[in-house]
RNA sequence: UGCUCGGUAGCUCAGUGGUAGAGCAGGUGGCUGUUAACCACUUGGUCGUAGGUUCGAAUCCUACCCGAGCAGCCA
């Protein structure tokens, strides 16, 4: 007999005489004469109630499905007799396909997230990572969904990369090479030229070079992968190893980069809203009380958009004693931040017009040759989940640039064809994935959003 | 990397110089259409590691390891 998935068990119309489940047991309750096995598959966040009684030849040895068995249940589906479900199983066949015995880890009661991460392995099958994981499932679609939909083009940027100096920070080394006696040229420095690669190779910190490249062909792109930093970061917000989201768009300002952004932004959140009402319901309740109050606020608001200047005037004059005064012309602090997003907008905020002096090369320098047509998202609770800005599509201006960051042109001359060739004004942003997950779930920590987190010193599963 | 907090039973924690505790989990028995079921009894510990102070250290000191938070880096 076929597999019904548990989802579709809990939502069935009408009484049916004979339905299979398959999964793991959640937990058992022996009742004189009979037992409850809850049961779940991962489908959905709720167990199905199996009864098992004196009628199902298991019964005999029920005291074998314990907590985190895998079991095979056949029986007829009927109304519940008790509260809290409406349907429930009365097993006719129930099969034992791997047991657990009482060093199961995953109990019957509240875990800590932080015990939880030290058993990724079995972490899937809770209650919280559960819902986390097909959240994240749901997310991944909506994000390709907003795309395809309106015709931008998925590119695949390369994950090895040689280019050193994108300034998104440190990067991994790939090499074959073998440590311990690795070729030395004359300089007494590694001789990279005897790589695999035949020259220095990263992991790439960003796509946003290349995706550069496809959208100065196919108009509107976006690249969907994977992304490394070798920070020595301990936060909850940071990981060695993350997911990124950057769309390129040719024949784009700023203000249009900005409008994708809040767009996207919304559309993922009243995507997931809607396909995964149970999960974020969940986490409504046990993770973050005013989630989705808040997410509701997010899609019924305009996000607010403050010039780094204006902002930069706003926490002057806000009154408040910040470890690092506000200063025009020096970065914003995390404190900063959220302030702007927590208390004085409540809401997410679009910053845009940084000074030159603290953005990368690659922004388009406005017309005061102060500020460059940069953009950053912040949302409350997280702080920035996007970044983004206009590229300097002018090679004269992108020449000074690199010269400005003391970056050598003949290391970016593709980069630099492109403004020789059809160039055109384009701009993009970069959305952290696991970012975005935490602001959608509540799930405070960023290695609590990722099925394997590496962070540094931690690569176990 | 810096600062702060923490590490005690399988899990969550209490215990702040004088005989290591509770709840849950596990075991045994009972009870009940149960809902993190309930009731009784019960197993379970090199108190992160290594030194030191002390008659005596889970408790005080030092170093190290691990975890968390904040800051920086940024998505």
């Amino acid at each position: 007999m076929k597999r019904t998935m548990i989802r579709e068990v809990l939502a069935s119309r009408g009484p049916q005489a004979a339905v299979r489940v398959q999964g793991w047991v959640r937990t058992r309750r022996d009742a004189k004469g009979f037992s409850f096995l809850e049961v779940n598959d991962g489908s959905s966040r709720g167990n199905v109630q199996v009864i098992v009684d004196e009628s199902c030849p298991a019964f005999g040895g029920i005291e074998k499905f314990t907590t985190g068995s895998a079991v095979d249940v056949t029986g007829e589906l009927v109304p519940s007799q008790g509260k809290g479900q409406s349907w429930e199983l009365r097993a006719a066949e129930l099969i034992l396909v791997g047991g657990a015995d009482e060093s199961y880890p995953l109990q019957k009661k509240r875990h800590s997230p932080e015990y939880l991460r030290e058993i990724a392995h079995l972490r899937p099958r809770s209650n919280l990572f559960g819902a986390v994981f097909r959240v994240r499932s749901r997310l991944a679609y909506a994000i390709h969904r907003f795309f395809q939909e309106r015709g931008f083009l998925y590119v695949h940027t390369p994950i090895i990369t040689a280019s050193d100096c994108e300034g998104a920070g440190e990067m991994f080394r790939v090499t074959t090479l073998p440590l311990n006696k690795a070729p030395v040229g004359a300089d007494g420095e590694v001789d990279a030229g005897k790589d695999f690669f035949g020259r220095p190779t990263f992991l790439t910190v960003s796509g946003q070079l290349e995706a550069e490249i496809f959208a100065c062909s196919h108009s509107n792109v976006y690249t969907f992968g994977p992304t490394f930093r070798a920070e020595n970061s301990h936060t909850s917000r940071h990981a060695s190893e993350f997911w990124m989201i950057e769309p390129e768009m040719a024949f784009c300002d700023l203000e249009g980069d900005m409008e994708l952004a809040e767009t996207f932004i919304k559309e993922l959140i009243a995507d997931v809203m809607e396909h995964a009402a149970d999960d974020l319901a969940f986490f409504d309740q046990f993770v973050d009380k005013g989630l989705l109050e808040r997410l509701r606020f997010v899609l019924e608001r305009p996000f607010q958009r403050v010039s780094y200047t204006e902002a930069v005037a706003i926490l002057q004059a806000s009154g408040r004693t910040f470890a690092y005064p506000a200063e025009w012309g020096a970065n914003l602090q995390s404190e900063h931040e959220r302030y702007l997003t927590e208390e004085h907008f409540k809401s997410p905020v679009t910053l845009y017009n940084y000074p030159q002096s603290i953005k990368p090369f690659y922004m388009r320098r406005n017309d005061d040759g102060k500020t460059v047509a940069a953009m950053d998202v912040l949302v409350p609770g997280i702080g920035e989940i996007i970044g983004g800005s206009q590229r300097e599509e002018r090679l004269d201006f992108l020449d000074e640039a690199l010269a400005a960051h003391q970056l050598d042109p003949a290391d970016y001359w593709w980069y630099r064809d492109l403004r020789r060739y059809g160039s055109v004004p384009h701009a993009g942003f970069g959305l952290g994935f696991e970012r975005m997950l935490m602001f959608v779930t509540g799930v405070a920590n960023i290695r609590d959003v990722i099925p394997f987190a590496r962070t540094p010193g931690v690569a176990e599963f």
